[in-house]
DNA sequence: AGCGTGACGAACT
DNA sequence: TAGTTCGCCACGC
């Protein structure tokens, strides 16, 4: 069982449009908190691993960053760019513009 | 109740 | 431009 903390990230990692990224400062600026470091670390646990599209979260600078499922990071990537997201040399291409800062 | 750790981020050198 | 250092909050021991 989660704790609510856990809960209220997989819940903003839910709304993460398919085809479209966000990052760990983004789901703790939405979640009202500075706990950049505690997001990760939930995201990490993620026990609703197809539930909560967790491959979408990257990094601030659009570096894919980790991922602990089955793959690693070389899985990570595969997911992206089957949603038509483009990843070279462990970046997202775009970035800024497949980023979504939960603005609307 | 205190200490160390972590799928990060920004600043500094 | 690249590598290193400190800070942040939540969680487990």
């Amino acid at each position: 069982m989660p704790t609510p903390f856990q809960n209220e990230v997989y819940k903003a990692i839910e709304k993460i449009p398919k085809g479209r990224v966000t990052t760990y400062g983004a789901i703790a600026c939405y979640l009202n908190t500075n706990a950049i470091r505690a997001v990760g670390t939930a995201v990490g646990k993620n026990p609703y691993a197809p539930k909560v599209p967790c491959h979408r979260v990257v990094l601030a600078n659009g570096s894919i960053g980790s991922y602990s499922g089955e793959g690693g990071v070389e899985r990570k990537i595969e997911l992206l760019r089957q949603e038509g997201v483009a990843v070279e040399k462990g970046k997202i291409i775009d970035f800024e513009k497949r980023l979504f800062d939960y603005t609307g």
